[in-house]
RNA sequence: GGGAGUUUAGCUCAGCUGGGAGAGCAUCUGCCUUACAAGCAGAGGGUCAUAGGUUCGAGCCCUAUAACUCCCACCA
């Protein structure tokens, strides 16, 4: 074996092992099944750090249940992310002087296709290296045949129960990627503006009313100004005439409660098409709809003279006008929050537009009552919130995009004016027979067709095998950012066309943030590469540093530096396992139950016991990072630092049963720590696997670990522990340098066993040369340890210094007298006897009684220094 | 405007149903002890954000406050 872990030796080796062995794929059987499906990167791409986190916590979930005798179904894919990869192909082209009207649809499809062929293949690639599980047989994207086949048959069922309808409504509109987007799609951003005040005069010249706006640019859109009609300081003027400033045309001072008194000036302009609540204003009162802004973002002829116009830079210049005017009568610093695309970043026009919809308000009631009810669990809890709030405040869903790329709306016109929807391509209107047709142009919100990705995965709309079996999923893994976009999409349309909830269990994962908390991007470069990071440190190092002591839930602070601890963690056990495997090429192989154990080897097991439990409960808990933590300290702390090192001492001793006992125990502990470690780490764990003489075909067929059947397992043996830890402590106080080897004298009671059983354990780890029992005080200059119930005595001979040894007697005693004081404070308080749990009394008791007999001796001790 | 989260060692974070504050990295000291110097042994370092409260006992439960972060929302 080599003499250090090398990942980039042998990942690449098992990863084609365990597939050309077929260990990922599954058909149903009669076991039970446990199913994943993968959140579908989008094609626009390389894979980052965050898809890194995801997976690695869906292929720990799944090689965990697999090793637990599941039958485990982790489907893999990819999503179209129409927006996004149009977005990229539009710029691509207009770099080479073309645009996608020049080259044509059917073109540009093409186009696209090329485009997820190449990353899908880029994007799965660099999942393998990441060493996931998932059953590659079924790698599904959103747009293939099948997928495609589900969109158009849950478009025509809802269109056809009239779910879907088509509608003018005021819409978010992006106009640098020239189409609409939905309520998700559009965040607030916090803008420093200003607030402009106009003045709108009456037709009258009876005065006029002053208006507070923050986007002076659709004034041209107004058709109305509004007033609380509670507003004293418009009574008796609601119904008049108003000229619209630079356009000059009468609007009407209308009342309606939507304004609040409060704001402004308590008077609103009203422009029915850039705003929903004006729009519904406007229906109230049947005002005109005047759209004065294009799709490209520019003022319409309603502008007059600003046609033309972008609508940001026109700001000023319809300042301008509005000052020489004498209509602006002051503008003052305003904080708001605007409409941005998520896309792209620009700034989004509420615009009146028709578009297509599906109804909410039933379809999420359902879905609502899943997790009011507790049928589906969001890990951890708090994030039921952040669905519920969402699902409970629902608009209806804007499903139409006015891009190329996607699913286009199997929706039809004929030339006599009907529509109809058809999930496949029709030959005539089935309402007239006609033969002219066209489909509509739109394509879905790409989240229309994720919405269905737990049932279209698995094959529906046939009902296939796999569907009965695997649906509905089990977990659903992802991070909180997409609750909202997906997760709840994902529920309704499980429940609406399976009839049943498409997973019992969300676990809800943090972001990965750089090392300041700040969201790591290209242009901070403040970024890591997953790939990169397992070229230097393997992917088992980058796995176990994006799991390992983070909270699910919470987002995870990363930098290189924790994927570089990782590996030397991984070093160490690789190291560990050397050990143990280099040291029982000779074994003869015996089951523990058969093996008459030593204390130290039922302490270990003990520990591995408690190891065991801990592990599994928290990876049910979908506590991974503390089940980690656990499992490193086990290795580190428990088997590396205390066992291995113990089991040098039988490892050479000529007593032949004492080394085949420890052999079998170290081989029993390692295998099952590395079983237990398997779904963290596939890679090495499998490595080191296969080296060990009681090898199966691979350890992703072995059963995971949930519980130590031994026999008379105890942790006896602590004792021994801090007896060593004790003389190295004594030791390292007389500055004595650990390659000074010194003897040990053993002052015992007769029938101390356990003492007597590990004194050269004892004294090999704590650097001791030779022990000797003694019965009564040595006649060397010796250094007294003082730990347990007895006496060991350390000669020092010119070593030791006198003044150092009484200051660190007074030290001790001085800690002791803290102590006592304490128990003795604890144990006179009248509440802490009545009201403690028992079992606490009488420990402090006993700790009392052991201080008090140290104490004495330590005085003992003393009384010599003076 | 509504809601959520965070605040523990210099840094990144654990800390179970309340019962003497933990890990890793960093720092200091000593060791090449033949699995690992990517290592071993030892040490220093904390008013558990602040102020109250409940309790025999609070990092943990309750109330208020502060700072930071995030989500949601159609007050122009």
């Amino acid at each position: 074996m080599e003499k250090n872990y090398t990942p980039e030796n042998f990942e690449k080796e098992i990863y084609d092992f365990w597939t050309s062995n077929n260990l990922f794929t599954t058909q149903p059987d009669g076991r039970k099944p446990y199913t994943i499906v993968m959140p579908p990167p989008n094609v626009t791409g390389k894979a980052h750090i965050g898809h890194a986190l995801d997976n690695t916590i869906q292929d720990i979930l799944i090689r965990h249940k697999r090793m637990c005798g599941f039958n485990t179904l982790w489907v893999p894919g990819t999503d179209h992310a129409a927006i996004a990869t149009e977005q990229v192909l539009v710029k691509d082209l207009k770099n080479k002087g073309l645009s996608k009207e020049k080259i044509g649809r059917e073109e540009f499809l093409k186009l696209g296709w090329d485009w997820y062929n190449k990353y899908a293949h880029i994007i799965c690639d660099q999942f393998k290296k990441l060493g996931i599980s998932c059953d590659w047989s079924r790698l599904a994207f959103t747009m293939d045949e099948t997928r495609s086949k589900a969109v158009r048959h849950v478009f025509c069922q809802y269109y056809n129960e009239g779910l879907i309808y088509k509608g003018k409504r005021v819409v978010n509109y992006c106009p640098s990627c020239k189409t609409t987007i939905s309520d998700n799609e559009n965040i607030h951003i916090d803008q420093n503006t200003y607030l402009w005040y106009i003045r709108y005069p009456f037709a009258d010249g009876s005065g006029d009313v002053i208006i507070a706006t923050t986007r002076p640019e659709t004034l041209f859109g107004d058709t109305a100004v509004a007033v609380n009609p509670k507003d004293k300081r418009y009574a008796g003027k609601i119904g008049k005439d108003l000229i619209l400033p630079l356009v000059n045309k009468k609007i009407k001072l209308i009342a309606d409660d939507y304004c609040e008194m409060g704001f402004g000036t308590g008077a609103v302009k009203i422009t029915p098409a850039h705003d929903p609540n004006d729009y519904e204003i406007g229906l109230r009162h049947n005002l005109e709809v005047i759209n004065c802004i294009d799709d490209d973002g520019r003022l319409t002829a309603s502008a007059g003279q600003f046609k033309g116009l972008d609508r940001i830079e026109a700001r000023p210049i319809i300042e301008k006008a509005l000052k020489d005017g004498g209509f602006l009568v002051k503008k003052e610093k305003y904080k708001n929050q605007v409409g941005t695309c998520d896309r792209c970043g620009s700034f989004t026009e509420p615009r009146i537009s028709t578009q297509w919809f599906v109804k909410m308000k039933d379809l999420v009631k359902p879905a609502i009552s899943a997790v009011k009810s507790g049928k589906l669990k969001f890990h951890p809890k708090r994030y039921e919130k952040t669905y519920l709030n969402w699902m409970e405040g629902i608009q209806d869903w804007c499903i139409s995009r006015q891009i190329w790329l996607g699913h286009r709306l199997p929706v039809f016109y004929c030339d006599k004016g009907h529509i109809f929807a058809s999930e496949v391509t029709p030959n005539k209107c089935p309402i007239c027979g006609s033969k002219n047709f066209e489909q509509d142009n739109d394509v879905l919100d790409t989240w229309f067709s994720s919405a269905l990705w737990p049932f279209s995965t698995l094959g529906y709309p046939e009902q296939t095998e796999d569907l009965k079996y695997y649906y509905p999923t089990s977990t659903l893994v992802t991070g909180y950012d997409i609750i909202t976009f997906w997760v709840s999409k994902m529920v309704f349309s499980g429940i609406k066309f399976m009839g049943e909830l498409p997973f019992k269990d969300v676990v809800i994962h943090g972001l990965v943030r750089d090392i300041h908390g700040v969201k790591m991007s290209k242009h901070l470069g403040n970024g890591v590469d997953p790939i990169d990071l397992i070229n230097k440190y393997g992917a088992d190092a980058l796995r176990l540093s994006l799991i390992n002591g983070s909270n699910m839930g919470s987002n995870i602070k990363y930098e290189e530096e924790k994927a570089k601890e990782s590996k030397i963690f991984i070093n160490k056990l690789y190291n560990a396992s050397k050990f143990v495997i280099q040291n029982t090429q000779d074994v003869k192989l015996v089951p523990i139950n058969e093996l008459i154990l030593k204390e130290k080897d039922k302490w270990i097991l003990s520990q591995l016991e408690k190891l065991t439990k801990s592990v599994n409960k928290n990876i049910d808990k979908y506590a991974l990072g503390v089940a980690t933590n656990s499992l490193i300290e086990f290795t580190v702390s428990k088997f590396c630092d205390w066992y291995i090192e113990l089991s040098k001492v039988d490892l050479t001793s000529s007593n032949q049963d004492d080394k085949t006992r420890t052999q079998n125990v170290l081989i029993f502990v390692l295998e099952t720590l590395l079983k237990l470690f398997h779904p963290f780490i596939p890679f090495i764990t499998e490595k080191i696997y296969q080296e060990l003489p009681t090898h199966t075909l691979s350890i992703m067929t072995t059963q995971y670990p949930t519980k130590i059947s031994i026999k008379n397992i105890s942790n006896h043996f602590e004792r021994i522990i801090e007896i060593i830890k004790a003389i190295r402590n004594a030791r390292a106080s007389y500055n004595v340098p650990d390659n000074k080897k010194t003897n040990l004298y053993f002052k015992l009671a007769a029938n101390d066993k356990l003492i007597k059983e590990n004194l050269q354990e004892i004294t090999k780890l704590s650097h001791g040369e030779n022990f000797k029992i003694i019965q009564s005080e040595p006649n060397e200059k010796c250094v007294q340890v003082l730990c347990d119930n007895l006496k060991i005595y350390i000669p020092t001979g010119q070593l030791i210094d006198a003044k150092k040894e009484k200051e660190k007697l007074l030290s001790e005693i001085d800690t002791i007298n803290f102590e006592i004081s304490r128990s003795e404070k604890m144990l006179a308080n009248q509440g802490f006897m009545l009201k403690a749990p028992p079992k606490l009394v009488e420990a402090e008791k006993q700790k009392l009684e052991k201080n008090k007999e140290i104490l004495f001796r330590l005085t003992q001790e003393l009384k010599k220094h003076n």
